[in-house]
DNA sequence: CTTTGACCTCAATATTGGTTGAGGTTGTAC
DNA sequence: GTACAACCTCAACCAATATTGAGGTCAAAG
């Protein structure tokens, strides 16, 4: 036997219900709002009303943000999921799927620097001409300004 | 025999010079300036002269930021460089060491929430209460607002 | 009813990390 | 000795990501 909680299902969510519930500062839902990351319709006195969704919305938010996402881009992002109908499990793992290539460059891209900042401290190659993280800015500063390779 | 160059011992560098070997902007060598990370000294038409061991700071500064040190906290590392005489390699060697730490929590928690996110993928779960990634900010939030845990 | 907390809008402010431009000076190459 | 690139200062601006405040409205409890 399931009991429908009527708290849950189908009642409409005021902008500071959504604050608590997702930990967002409310002048973060106004401004997510303005940049199209998630939607409102207004009551009869003009306040906000959000649909449940938008939890799971704010929450995706915060993932992608911690990944490392502009919010631009996970805008770009929100606005392919379906019209009109909640979005499913299959494309809210549409999402993950895409970010996870971010972030597993971001990883990458850091643990190589880990690897090169360890041989600088092995060998104090901060202080060395030929110190791979140093010198490309040095050496190549004949093809021009700012970074090479 | 070691020749030595005239041109890389003992002359004092422009900002041109030092912009185009470190590969970073004149106007971004002044706003450290203004900022505390680096120090120069004027000619007799002020003009910004620098020390040579400008180079390696600059270089430093770079990596920290790819570390993603803000230039606040780089600066005050800089500080406690040793002031009048060259930092030596073990010198910056107690900074990289520093910075190694951040850098592994980095890419310890960007690690963690890739695994967070695989689990998601396979399972959907961004739609499902219990998932870890979306979860801390809703059915805790008894506890007030904000992210826990 | 009235009060009080939650909500509204819009503009200003904050922070980080710079860039751009105006208006003027210096230094070097011819 | 003059032209032109490089330099100077200072203020304004940029983008991202919000927060804060002023001034006013709404809604629910007593």
């Amino acid at each position: 036997m399931t009991l429908i909680n009527a708290d849950d299902i189908g009642k409409a969510l005021t902008v500071g219900e959504v604050a608590e519930r997702s930990g967002v500062a409310v002048s973060a839902l106004h401004f997510y709002e303005k940049k199209g990351l998630i939607q409102t319709w207004r009551s009869a006195g003009n306040q906000r009303r959000y649909h449940r969704d938008v939890l799971r919305r704010v929450a995706v938010i915060k993932v992608a943000q911690r990944i490392g996402i502009p919010l631009g881009e996970i805008a770009d992002a929100l606005s392919e999921l379906p019209d009109g109908r909640s979005p499913t499990a299959r494309d809210w793992k549409r999402l993950s799927a895409k970010w996870r290539g971010h972030l597993n460059e971001r990883i990458h891209d850091l643990t190589v620097l880990r690897d090169q900042l360890d041989q600088c401290i092995g060998c104090g190659c901060l202080s060395i001409k030929a110190c791979r993280l140093r010198n490309p800015y040095d050496t190549l500063s004949e093809e021009g300004p700012g970074p090479h390779i």
